[in-house]
DNA sequence: CGTTGCATTATTGTATACAATCATACACAG
DNA sequence: CTGTGTATGATTGTATACAATAATGCAACG
């Protein structure tokens, strides 16, 4: 995240470069290119159907996200995460929730609050049923909602960045009815807050939200599906 | 930013995309390019004697960082910061100060601890007598040297990055005198709760720094800086 | 006089060719 | 058998050529 940073911009969607980019940065998260594989340009370029161009910058932009280390006169590789980096960013993130939390009372519109009831709602009845792909799609959803109502770019860029950075360890660690419930009871509270207009509430319920699923993480699975 | 992310990597100083890319941000940085300048692919190249391949890569990265935007079969262009993203840096910064002060309890080396104690005497001395460029450049340290004992790749990269971010704006907003021993002062209770092992403290007083830092800069200045 | 359409030009997007660098394998010397 | 040196191949780094797209200016028309 490498690139961590104030990193930007919304990567051209129609360009070459962008579709190589978006394509490759999807494959990483999601598992296809693991750890330490070595990324060739020509391989790629011609998987995907282009010229080596195209695939150099991407792999310029996913270095700076931090996806792939690139050697010079080398190759690209894979980055892991370790699970040092794991805590880090539960940790930062934990602030930054909180913070995006207490700016939201400020700045959420109606239809963001509506939209994170029925997210609420909605993972509820999933929750009792067990339907952790549903959970997870909601999960992200919520957050991804709040990050928006923050009103800041800036702040929600850095949040979505590590939110997705996470992703390729995050997969199944939300997979007990009791952690999603009690998730889902949590973010239920964090809305309450925002709606209440109560700013130091709210910030103070979302980093003990993250906190709680860092906590989680870590008790049910962070190490194996960190080994897998 | 842009970026964000995570951002990562000690881009390569010696390939030619590593010298462009610097020598485009530090450009950009410094104030050369301003606000909205159109960057052309050409003449950069010619002006740093390269082709516009590496150029091209280089400025790939610069949109992730977030000081160019580039719109597609356009052009590339300087980003602007409003005093909307100054604000929302300072906050965010403020929270990962805080962070990194108290992690920084737990990792810093006797030589850092020296380094900042070191530090705060000498811009005692500076900030006595008005030596503001010195002050800017010892203040930056200060910080730099606290992101490297918080022990996490992660928060240093991305604390980096955000306070060269903010360095386009920042030029003299620490151009008092009583701002700068102000502000060494601050520096010297940080570092005593940072060796008195007092993370809650050290954040405490981390936070609060970060926050009068932006308040001073509002008071003086901003407005001023930002639109010259 | 203003507006629309087209032609021209400039600039970026992509592909390819060549140079530089690194990894590997093998031969040879010790 | 081991280690070193060299040659070969693979891969990245850079430059350039060509294609696609957008901006500009001018002319024709209303």
């Amino acid at each position: 995240m490498q690139n961590y940073d104030l990193k930007h911009e919304v990567t051209d969607k129609y360009s070459l470069r962008g579709r190589v980019f978006n394509k490759i940065r999807e494959d990483i998260l999601s598992g296809k290119y693991k750890e330490n594989d070595e990324l060739k340009e020509i391989a790629i370029g011609e998987e995907l159907g282009v010229s080596r161009t195209p695939v150099r910058e991407a792999f310029r932009q996913l270095e700076l996200e931090g996806l792939i280390q690139i050697i010079p006169n080398k190759g690209a590789y894979v980055t892991g995460i370790t699970m040092e980096d794991v805590k880090d960013i539960y940790m930062i993130r934990s602030k930054l929730e909180g913070l995006c939390a207490a700016w939201a009372c400020e700045h959420i519109t109606e239809q963001q609050i509506e939209e994170m009831e029925e997210n609420i709602y909605l993972a509820k009845f999933h929750a009792e049923r067990g339907h952790f792909d549903q959970m997870s799609e909601l999960d992200s959803r919520f957050h991804e909602v709040m990050y928006e109502a923050c009103n800041s770019k800036m702040l929600e860029h850095l949040l979505k960045d590590f939110h997705q950075y996470v992703q390729r360890v995050r997969k199944r660690t939300l997979s007990t009815i009791d952690r999603s419930l009690a998730s889902n009871n949590e973010h239920s509270k964090i809305l309450e807050a925002i709606k209440a207009r109560n700013p130091e509430e709210a910030e103070r319920l979302a980093t003990v939200h993250i906190h709680n699923a860092y906590k989680n993480m870590v008790k049910n699975g962070l190490k194996e599906a960190y080994n897998e």
